[in-house]
DNA sequence: TTCTGTATGTCGCGC
DNA sequence: GCGCGACGTACAGAA
């Protein structure tokens, strides 16, 4: 990894355009070609080009007063190109990091959809799991149930209940309920944290919100009775 | 701006918990608070805190095996909490990089917005255009416009046609068909790139798509004729 | 301050 | 490779 201060300005061409005047900012230039302008707020960078691309140093033109050093960027596919214009340089320095071995996490969609696949009587008593990740034409249904009357559950899991999730679920539900071998349809919409526009449009609906507590489920999983 | 290259690992908890092994990575401590933390691919970081947030130094626990300085950021609002454990510093160089002027951009869904209100005739012949930003109670219909007949014609504008803006324009159908002074209304969907499953969706929902050519728009406001 | 919608979103996973 | 959905989405502008 590249690290340079310096003051620079930035053009970029691609699916849109963008300018950045001159500014002394952090140039990152990564080992895969990333290349990111940082400004000393904020974790997003001002602009970047992301791989595969190419960084070449090109000569400047007679218009570029003051330019030491001149950078073009290319995108090896989209053609998106970067221009970057360098006047001063502060600090330049290279390292080598290695592979890193990535983030663990613990506590998004797929943990809760997991903890709730096993624990399902959160839903409804009597259920039981068809499957996870059930496939339809426009996109996986998170958790499929059934009831003992033969009908059907599609479950939507989601961390934060918005309503978008309402949304997707009830585009599931239609599609599902004109199968014969599932209809009856219902549907739930499950979150840790449901936002009241998405409760009142899921309501409006006829789909059952459930609020989930991970830590509860997590506690459940580990066979641990909770003692608090 | 404070660059570190160490070796560290990091845990998260928060919104949810996460942990990163040991290993080589560029520590970015903004002067906002914003601490961040890279690895050499991709152009985000593995993990970060966002301001406001203090860093501390703090002492480095008897379980913290060669670990040569801990640091524990602490988010001022919601409590969430990154802790550090530093085992080798590579190099450590801090930076003045003064107030960033910014991105300026053309090109997005407001350039897009402004150019198809001044060039309503890129949707249909003989329509005018009611007003950009048409106010409703659940959002505001990006144009709205009339024909001869005294129909209204309900644009929406996205760079990248997706599911969810047909989605959105059909909530808008839905409001605004109810209103005598506004019926019958028929809605447009306009973007740049219009994906296949939301051309169908659109369709099937008798709404009509029109792809919409920057560049030419562009030129048709600068008033030059287009020469290729 | 909170809410809402856009984003050069980025990224990972499945087909 | 494309499509789709999640993300500690981040961020800016409006209410």
């Amino acid at each position: 990894m590249r690290l340079v201060i310096a003051r620079c300005s930035v053009d970029y061409t691609g699916r849109l355009n963008t300018h950045l005047p001159p500014a002394t900012r952090l140039i990152m230039v990564k080992a895969d070609g990333t290349v990111a302008f940082h400004r000393d707020i904020q974790h997003q960078p001002l602009n970047w080009m992301s791989p595969p691309c190419t960084l070449t140093v090109i000569e400047p033109g007679e218009d570029d007063i003051d330019v030491v050093e001149k950078w073009r960027v290319t995108h090896a596919k989209t053609g998106d190109e970067l221009t970057i214009r360098i006047y001063e340089v502060m600090h330049d320095s290279s390292h080598e990091l290695g592979v890193d071995p990535g983030l663990v996490k613990d506590g998004v969609e797929a943990d809760l959809q997991r903890l709730l696949a096993e624990q399902v009587g959160v839903i409804g008593e009597n259920l039981t799991l068809v499957r996870r990740e059930f496939p339809t034409a426009i996109g996986p249904v998170d958790l499929l149930l059934r009831n003992p009357e033969g009908g059907t559950i599609a479950v939507e899991v989601k961390r934060r209940g918005d309503i978008d999730g309402v949304e997707q679920l009830t585009r599931y539900l239609e599609l599902l309920g004109r199968d014969p071998h599932l209809a009856p349809v219902t549907g739930v919409f499950a979150a840790q944290e449901i936002k009241p526009q998405a409760k009142v449009l899921a309501t409006d609906r006829g789909i059952r919100c459930v609020t989930l507590d991970y830590d509860e489920m997590k506690g459940i999983e580990s066979g641990a009775p909770r003692l608090f």
